[in-house]
DNA sequence: ACCTGTATGTACGCTGGCGCGCAGACGTCG
DNA sequence: CGACGTCTGCGCGCCAGCGTACATACAGGT
């Protein structure tokens, strides 16, 4: 996610596979439509396909004591999804769940397994990816720990217009409650406050960020800490 | 972690390796001391080996605007510290700290490095591992969000004792709310309720698992959760 | 124009954990 | 034996976020 480039022609990271590989894995994958709302993963099904989205953003929640639920990862088009597969894993133990609408090339889990025991390009990129999430995590459960719900919020609002391409996108109090772990008031506030401040502005679930630079000076440093994770991660 | 095995030869991943295999791994790796204190990894250092502990439990800790730490893992002969090379990826993110004393088994970055490439089962079985952290850290953040001290230090002395094959460990009060992320009075609280219910007995940092049943029921799911995720990662 | 469903705003008491400060209890070492 | 350092216990006011409930506002369909 390098600060100030174009979009990526379709993803990030087949982007960064030499054109032979790319054109080899891109043939081999389905242009699918990610639909707001659709579960692309339940949490302990066997995984059958892999995705990199081209646009759009997908959630990974996670879902304790049957009910509270919690956000622990958002994919757009800078990665992918199905990393487990790459791990040598056939789950992925927590829900995948497509947030913003795109489209995607999605991939057999048969093929992408061939082509990752080429050891190739792909494999690389997957893994490096994968540690990338590792370190994202770690930062996640101290960011969850420590950070108020007001800068928890302008910190996802940030990563989600990264991925979005995009300042404006849909997205209720309520869904955002259930991002952060938090009730729907909580953000109700949160998201009050930062209008009064004239950084974003939102009614009915449209969310539009004004001023990206004071957004970030309320979140809090784990935003940052989330973007050189991955630029360390994915050259 | 199966049950109620002896705890294994040397390290459980090394124990799944093929005999030749593991022979081969092992001849490597330096036999070295774990001492409580001891940092293996600062977070953003270099890692130039990895070290599979036969004894003792290494904490991983990350650090949030510059004071607050929290830990995010906790490895022991169950696991090997260092899965970042088997990724790809140079440094680690988070800090090592050796919470209980033993042995470790310890090999060079290179050569790691190099028995990685041959891509036979120690790549495998490292990257599986690497996988089951990430089902733990998700599940991590959840926790750490919605389950109150109690049943968080509850769990945490129940995976310290699955890691030290001990029922009596040394561990203050003051470092065990540094492992949760929370005051140091906030464990005085917690654990002096679990030990008016005899589940526990401690003085003066030795701390001593009386009722590991009743323990385990009061603390959260994730314990279970845990060794569910790594049961199924790591055959 | 009305009705219904969804989205947002506001209020109120509660509780878990915080920051701080201090007091006792135990060990160790000079 | 005494002094000091470490570990544990407790009290206080404070605050973020919780659970709940209710009120408003806007959008779209009939």
């Amino acid at each position: 996610m390098p600060a100030k480039l174009p979009a990526p022609a379709l993803n990030y990271l087949l982007d960064t596979l030499p054109t032979r590989e790319r054109r080899r894995v891109v043939a081999t994958c389905n242009n699918v439509a990610l639909t707001r709302g659709e579960v692309l993963y339940q949490s302990m099904q066997r995984l059958d396909r892999v995705y990199f989205p081209t646009s759009g953003f997908v959630s990974l929640i996670v879902t304790v004591d049957d009910s509270a639920q919690l956000e622990v990862g958002l994919v757009g088009d800078e990665g992918v999804l199905g990393v487990a597969l790459a791990l040598g894993a056939a789950a992925l133990g927590v829900q995948a769940v497509v947030q913003g609408s795109g489209r995607a090339l999605c991939m057999s889990a048969a093929a992408f397994n061939k082509e990752i025991s080429l050891g190739k390009s792909l494999a690389c990129v997957t893994r490096r990816y994968a540690f990338v999430q590792l370190r994202q995590l770690s930062q996640m459960v101290a960011c969850t720990r420590f950070h108020v719900v007001e800068a928890r919020l302008a910190r996802w609002l940030l990563m989600t217009r990264d991925r979005a391409h995009a300042d404006t996108f849909y997205l209720t109090h309520e869904l955002l409650g259930t991002m952060l772990g938090v009730r729907r008031v909580g953000i109700t506030n949160a998201a009050g406050t930062l209008q009064k401040r004239n950084l974003i502005q939102y009614s009915r679930g449209n969310v539009t960020i004004l001023d990206r630079r004071g957004l970030k000076a309320t979140s809090c440093s784990c935003y940052q800490a989330d973007r050189d994770a991955y630029a360390s991660g994915v050259q």
